[in-house]
DNA sequence: ATAATATTGAAAATCATTTTCATATTCACA
DNA sequence: TGTGAATATGAAAATGATTTTCAATATTAT
Protein backbone atom coordinates (compact mmCIF):
# COMPACT_ATOMS: atom_id res chain seq x y z
CA UNK A 1 0.00 0.00 0.00
CA UNK A 2 1.15 3.50 -0.94
CA UNK A 3 -0.30 5.39 1.26
CA UNK A 4 1.38 9.07 2.01
CA UNK A 5 -0.44 11.30 4.13
CA UNK A 6 2.80 12.43 4.99
CA UNK A 7 5.48 11.26 2.89
CA UNK A 8 7.77 10.21 5.85
CA UNK A 9 9.71 8.09 4.00
CA UNK A 10 12.60 8.14 6.86
CA UNK A 11 16.15 6.13 6.50
CA UNK A 12 17.61 4.55 9.45
CA UNK A 13 20.15 7.33 9.51
CA UNK A 14 17.47 10.44 9.51
CA UNK A 15 15.48 8.54 12.01
CA UNK A 16 19.18 8.65 14.05
CA UNK A 17 19.44 12.14 13.31
CA UNK A 18 16.28 13.28 14.30
CA UNK A 19 16.21 11.76 17.59
CA UNK A 20 19.36 13.35 18.74
CA UNK A 21 18.34 16.85 17.14
CA UNK A 22 15.51 16.35 19.59
CA UNK A 23 17.76 16.93 22.40
CA UNK A 24 19.52 20.38 21.19
CA UNK A 25 18.20 23.26 21.80
CA UNK A 26 20.58 25.25 19.94
CA UNK A 27 22.10 25.41 16.56
CA UNK A 28 23.79 22.35 15.47
CA UNK A 29 25.99 21.62 12.14
CA UNK A 30 26.19 18.57 11.00
CA UNK A 31 29.38 17.67 13.08
CA UNK A 32 28.19 18.76 15.98
CA UNK A 33 25.39 16.18 15.73
CA UNK A 34 27.63 13.91 14.35
CA UNK A 35 29.96 13.47 17.43
CA UNK A 36 26.88 13.65 19.72
CA UNK A 37 25.53 10.39 17.84
CA UNK A 38 28.92 9.11 17.96
CA UNK A 39 28.89 9.77 21.85
CA UNK A 40 25.62 8.30 22.39
CA UNK A 41 27.25 5.52 21.15
CA UNK A 42 24.88 2.53 19.50
CA UNK A 43 25.80 2.19 15.52
CA UNK A 44 26.34 6.05 14.74
CA UNK A 45 26.04 7.09 11.28
CA UNK A 46 28.63 8.12 9.72
CA UNK A 47 29.22 11.59 8.43
CA UNK A 48 28.15 11.15 5.32
CA UNK A 49 24.89 9.87 6.40
CA UNK A 50 24.57 12.49 8.73
CA UNK A 51 24.17 15.61 5.61
CA UNK A 52 22.37 13.00 3.30
CA UNK A 53 19.92 12.74 6.44
CA UNK A 54 19.64 16.40 7.12
CA UNK A 55 19.01 17.05 3.35
CA UNK A 56 15.94 15.01 3.56
CA UNK A 57 14.99 16.65 6.51
CA UNK A 58 15.27 19.91 5.70
CA UNK A 59 13.39 18.84 2.10
CA UNK A 60 10.65 17.38 4.30
CA UNK A 61 10.23 20.28 6.80
CA UNK A 62 11.30 19.00 9.66
CA UNK A 63 14.63 21.28 9.86
CA UNK A 64 15.61 24.22 8.90
CA UNK A 65 18.86 25.29 7.74
CA UNK A 66 20.31 28.18 8.66
CA UNK A 67 23.77 30.12 7.40
CA UNK A 68 25.26 33.29 9.66
CA UNK A 69 28.22 33.49 7.08
CA UNK A 70 31.10 31.50 8.58
CA UNK A 71 30.51 28.69 6.03
CA UNK A 72 28.98 26.55 8.18
CA UNK A 73 25.39 25.50 8.10
CA UNK A 74 23.38 24.94 11.14
CA UNK A 75 20.90 22.75 11.56
CA UNK A 76 17.68 22.96 13.99
CA UNK A 77 14.51 21.16 14.39
CA UNK A 78 11.36 22.99 13.44
CA UNK A 79 7.51 22.05 13.71
CA UNK A 80 6.78 20.86 10.03
CA UNK A 81 6.50 23.75 8.07
CA UNK A 82 7.12 26.38 10.28
CA UNK A 83 10.53 28.40 10.75
CA UNK A 84 11.79 30.99 13.21
CA UNK A 85 14.98 33.62 13.32
CA UNK A 86 17.31 33.68 15.81
CA UNK A 87 19.03 36.39 18.55
CA UNK A 88 22.23 35.36 17.91
CA UNK A 89 25.01 37.16 20.86
CA UNK A 90 28.41 37.68 19.56
CA UNK A 91 29.79 37.65 22.91
CA UNK A 92 28.69 34.39 23.67
CA UNK A 93 27.64 32.75 20.95
CA UNK A 94 24.60 31.48 22.50
CA UNK A 95 21.49 31.75 20.27
CA UNK A 96 17.79 32.13 21.36
CA UNK A 97 15.42 31.54 18.56
CA UNK A 98 12.37 33.40 18.51
CA UNK A 99 8.81 32.06 19.25
CA UNK A 100 6.88 34.03 16.02
CA UNK A 101 8.13 35.26 13.06
CA UNK A 102 9.03 39.18 12.99
CA UNK A 103 8.29 39.81 9.89
CA UNK A 104 4.98 37.89 8.52
CA UNK A 105 3.22 40.99 7.38
CA UNK A 106 5.93 42.28 4.98
CA UNK A 107 5.02 39.56 2.19
CA UNK A 108 2.13 41.50 0.77
CA UNK A 109 3.78 45.19 1.27
CA UNK A 110 6.63 43.81 -0.95
CA UNK A 111 4.12 42.13 -3.36
CA UNK A 112 2.35 45.39 -4.09
CA UNK A 113 5.25 47.22 -4.22
CA UNK A 114 7.69 45.32 -6.06
CA UNK A 115 5.60 42.61 -7.64
CA UNK A 116 7.69 40.34 -6.12
CA UNK A 117 6.06 36.79 -4.92
CA UNK A 118 8.08 35.64 -1.72
CA UNK A 119 8.29 32.22 -0.81
CA UNK A 120 10.83 31.89 1.65
CA UNK A 121 13.05 34.78 3.89
CA UNK A 122 16.19 34.47 6.19
CA UNK A 123 16.47 36.65 9.10
CA UNK A 124 19.27 36.75 11.52
CA UNK A 125 19.90 39.38 14.41
CA UNK A 126 23.24 40.03 15.82
CA UNK A 127 24.44 42.26 19.22
CA UNK A 128 24.67 40.86 22.81
CA UNK A 129 22.84 39.19 24.91
CA UNK A 130 21.19 40.80 28.48
CA UNK A 131 23.77 38.40 30.24
CA UNK A 132 26.86 39.65 28.33
CA UNK A 133 26.16 43.18 28.67
CA UNK A 134 25.19 42.73 32.17
CA UNK A 135 28.67 41.16 32.25
CA UNK A 136 30.37 44.44 30.92
CA UNK A 137 28.66 47.10 32.74
CA UNK A 138 29.62 45.47 36.14
CA UNK B 1 34.71 65.26 17.61
CA UNK B 2 35.82 64.85 13.85
CA UNK B 3 33.30 62.98 12.09
CA UNK B 4 34.56 62.95 8.44
CA UNK B 5 37.98 62.12 8.19
CA UNK B 6 37.78 58.82 7.42
CA UNK B 7 40.57 56.57 7.41
CA UNK B 8 40.85 55.39 3.98
CA UNK B 9 44.32 53.44 3.91
CA UNK B 10 43.48 51.65 1.00
CA UNK B 11 45.93 49.26 -0.43
CA UNK B 12 46.63 49.51 -4.42
CA UNK B 13 44.65 46.20 -4.37
CA UNK B 14 41.90 47.50 -2.77
CA UNK B 15 41.75 50.43 -4.82
CA UNK B 16 41.54 48.65 -7.97
CA UNK B 17 38.54 46.30 -6.53
CA UNK B 18 36.58 49.22 -5.20
CA UNK B 19 36.83 50.78 -8.52
CA UNK B 20 35.16 47.15 -9.86
CA UNK B 21 32.77 47.12 -7.83
CA UNK B 22 31.39 50.71 -8.89
CA UNK B 23 30.56 49.39 -12.34
CA UNK B 24 28.28 46.19 -10.45
CA UNK B 25 24.61 46.65 -9.71
CA UNK B 26 24.61 43.04 -7.97
CA UNK B 27 25.75 40.87 -5.88
CA UNK B 28 29.12 39.77 -7.04
CA UNK B 29 31.46 37.08 -5.46
CA UNK B 30 34.95 37.55 -5.27
CA UNK B 31 35.91 35.30 -8.22
CA UNK B 32 33.31 37.64 -10.35
CA UNK B 33 35.36 40.37 -8.90
CA UNK B 34 38.30 38.76 -10.15
CA UNK B 35 38.13 37.39 -13.18
CA UNK B 36 35.97 41.22 -13.93
CA UNK B 37 39.40 42.67 -13.27
CA UNK B 38 41.10 40.14 -15.33
CA UNK B 39 38.80 41.27 -18.21
CA UNK B 40 39.46 44.60 -18.01
CA UNK B 41 43.25 43.65 -18.36
CA UNK B 42 45.98 46.33 -17.16
CA UNK B 43 47.96 44.51 -14.23
CA UNK B 44 44.65 42.97 -12.65
CA UNK B 45 45.70 41.59 -8.81
CA UNK B 46 45.57 38.23 -8.31
CA UNK B 47 42.22 36.48 -6.22
CA UNK B 48 44.82 36.53 -3.21
CA UNK B 49 44.89 39.90 -3.17
CA UNK B 50 40.60 40.71 -4.07
CA UNK B 51 40.19 38.48 -0.84
CA UNK B 52 42.57 40.56 1.08
CA UNK B 53 41.30 43.67 -0.45
CA UNK B 54 37.13 42.63 -0.16
CA UNK B 55 38.27 42.10 3.45
CA UNK B 56 39.51 45.29 4.40
CA UNK B 57 37.25 46.86 2.45
CA UNK B 58 34.25 45.43 4.63
CA UNK B 59 35.80 46.28 7.85
CA UNK B 60 36.23 49.86 6.43
CA UNK B 61 32.25 49.90 6.12
CA UNK B 62 32.38 50.91 2.33
CA UNK B 63 31.22 47.14 1.30
CA UNK B 64 28.54 44.24 2.71
CA UNK B 65 29.42 41.04 2.25
CA UNK B 66 26.04 39.09 2.23
CA UNK B 67 25.88 35.02 2.38
CA UNK B 68 22.79 33.21 1.12
CA UNK B 69 23.53 29.87 1.78
CA UNK B 70 25.47 28.20 -1.55
CA UNK B 71 28.57 28.30 0.47
CA UNK B 72 29.83 31.81 -1.30
CA UNK B 73 29.99 35.36 0.10
CA UNK B 74 28.91 37.98 -2.40
CA UNK B 75 29.85 41.12 -2.05
CA UNK B 76 28.35 44.98 -2.51
CA UNK B 77 29.20 48.53 -2.44
CA UNK B 78 27.35 50.69 0.15
CA UNK B 79 27.27 53.69 1.73
CA UNK B 80 29.69 53.90 4.19
CA UNK B 81 28.51 52.50 7.20
CA UNK B 82 24.88 52.02 5.57
CA UNK B 83 22.93 48.41 4.61
CA UNK B 84 20.48 46.95 2.56
CA UNK B 85 18.35 43.93 2.05
CA UNK B 86 17.69 41.84 -0.93
CA UNK B 87 14.91 40.35 -2.87
CA UNK B 88 16.70 37.87 -4.40
CA UNK B 89 14.29 35.80 -7.31
CA UNK B 90 15.07 32.32 -7.45
CA UNK B 91 13.85 32.03 -11.02
CA UNK B 92 16.69 33.96 -12.81
CA UNK B 93 19.07 34.51 -9.60
CA UNK B 94 18.69 38.23 -10.39
CA UNK B 95 18.88 40.25 -6.90
CA UNK B 96 16.91 43.57 -6.67
CA UNK B 97 18.34 45.55 -3.65
CA UNK B 98 16.18 47.41 -1.68
CA UNK B 99 16.41 50.88 -0.98
CA UNK B 100 15.73 51.04 2.98
CA UNK B 101 16.11 48.78 5.48
CA UNK B 102 12.45 47.39 6.02
CA UNK B 103 13.05 46.14 9.83
CA UNK B 104 15.18 49.23 11.48
CA UNK B 105 11.98 49.83 14.00
CA UNK B 106 12.47 45.95 15.38
CA UNK B 107 15.74 46.64 17.63
CA UNK B 108 13.70 48.84 20.43
CA UNK B 109 11.21 46.08 20.30
CA UNK B 110 13.59 43.21 21.03
CA UNK B 111 15.66 45.82 23.29
CA UNK B 112 12.86 46.16 25.39
CA UNK B 113 11.44 42.40 24.92
CA UNK B 114 14.55 40.53 25.15
CA UNK B 115 17.06 42.45 26.76
CA UNK B 116 19.05 41.59 23.31
CA UNK B 117 20.83 45.19 22.23
CA UNK B 118 20.57 44.27 18.42
CA UNK B 119 24.10 45.39 16.67
CA UNK B 120 23.37 43.67 13.18
CA UNK B 121 21.08 41.70 11.38
CA UNK B 122 20.78 39.86 8.30
CA UNK B 123 17.72 39.60 6.04
CA UNK B 124 17.50 38.62 2.73
CA UNK B 125 14.02 37.31 0.87
CA UNK B 126 13.86 34.75 -1.90
CA UNK B 127 10.88 34.40 -4.28
CA UNK B 128 10.06 35.05 -7.50
CA UNK B 129 10.36 38.13 -9.70
CA UNK B 130 7.69 40.09 -11.31
CA UNK B 131 9.36 39.66 -14.78
CA UNK B 132 9.48 35.31 -14.19
CA UNK B 133 6.20 35.05 -12.73
CA UNK B 134 5.00 36.92 -15.76
CA UNK B 135 6.83 34.45 -17.79
CA UNK B 136 4.99 31.42 -16.12
CA UNK B 137 1.72 32.38 -15.97
CA UNK B 138 1.82 33.34 -20.08
C1' DA C 1 69.20 56.42 0.12
C1' DT C 2 68.54 52.67 3.47
C1' DA C 3 66.44 50.14 6.64
C1' DA C 4 61.93 48.92 8.46
C1' DT C 5 57.26 47.83 7.21
C1' DA C 6 53.49 46.51 4.47
C1' DT C 7 51.61 44.35 0.14
C1' DT C 8 51.53 41.03 -3.26
C1' DG C 9 50.80 36.46 -5.61
C1' DA C 10 51.68 31.56 -6.58
C1' DA C 11 51.30 27.53 -4.59
C1' DA C 12 50.02 24.79 -0.70
C1' DA C 13 46.93 24.10 3.10
C1' DT C 14 42.32 24.09 5.17
C1' DC C 15 37.93 22.59 5.84
C1' DA C 16 32.99 21.96 5.10
C1' DT C 17 30.52 19.56 1.99
C1' DT C 18 29.76 16.36 -2.03
C1' DT C 19 30.70 12.59 -4.92
C1' DT C 20 32.15 7.96 -5.95
C1' DC C 21 31.84 3.38 -5.63
C1' DA C 22 31.60 -0.93 -3.55
C1' DT C 23 28.99 -3.23 -0.01
C1' DA C 24 24.96 -3.91 2.82
C1' DT C 25 20.13 -3.40 3.56
C1' DT C 26 15.32 -2.94 2.39
C1' DC C 27 11.42 -3.55 -0.63
C1' DA C 28 8.13 -5.23 -4.17
C1' DC C 29 5.95 -9.00 -5.49
C1' DA C 30 5.60 -13.61 -7.40
C1' DT D 1 9.74 -16.83 1.65
C1' DG D 2 13.09 -16.11 -1.92
C1' DT D 3 14.93 -13.25 -5.48
C1' DG D 4 16.29 -9.48 -7.85
C1' DA D 5 15.87 -4.46 -8.14
C1' DA D 6 16.16 -0.27 -5.75
C1' DT D 7 17.87 2.28 -2.01
C1' DA D 8 20.97 3.39 1.93
C1' DT D 9 25.42 3.40 3.83
C1' DG D 10 30.33 4.68 4.72
C1' DA D 11 35.23 5.21 3.67
C1' DA D 12 37.96 7.48 0.89
C1' DA D 13 38.63 10.70 -2.77
C1' DA D 14 37.13 14.91 -4.97
C1' DT D 15 35.51 19.58 -4.90
C1' DG D 16 35.68 24.31 -4.31
C1' DA D 17 35.77 28.52 -1.76
C1' DT D 18 38.68 30.66 1.25
C1' DT D 19 43.17 31.12 4.01
C1' DT D 20 47.82 30.64 4.93
C1' DT D 21 52.69 30.53 3.79
C1' DC D 22 56.59 32.50 2.25
C1' DA D 23 59.63 34.71 -0.73
C1' DA D 24 59.81 38.64 -3.70
C1' DT D 25 58.27 43.66 -4.31
C1' DA D 26 56.83 47.89 -3.31
C1' DT D 27 56.02 51.64 0.05
C1' DT D 28 57.21 54.51 4.01
C1' DA D 29 59.66 56.73 7.52
C1' DT D 30 64.07 58.19 9.02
Amino acid sequence: MQANKLDLRLTKGAKKVLEAMGGIRTLATAQDIHSLLRTDGDEAPGLTTVYRALDALVSQGLVQAVELGDGEKRYELIKPGEHHHHLICSSCKDSVHLDQCLIKDLDTLIKSKYGFQVSSHLLEIFGTCKKCSEKKTR
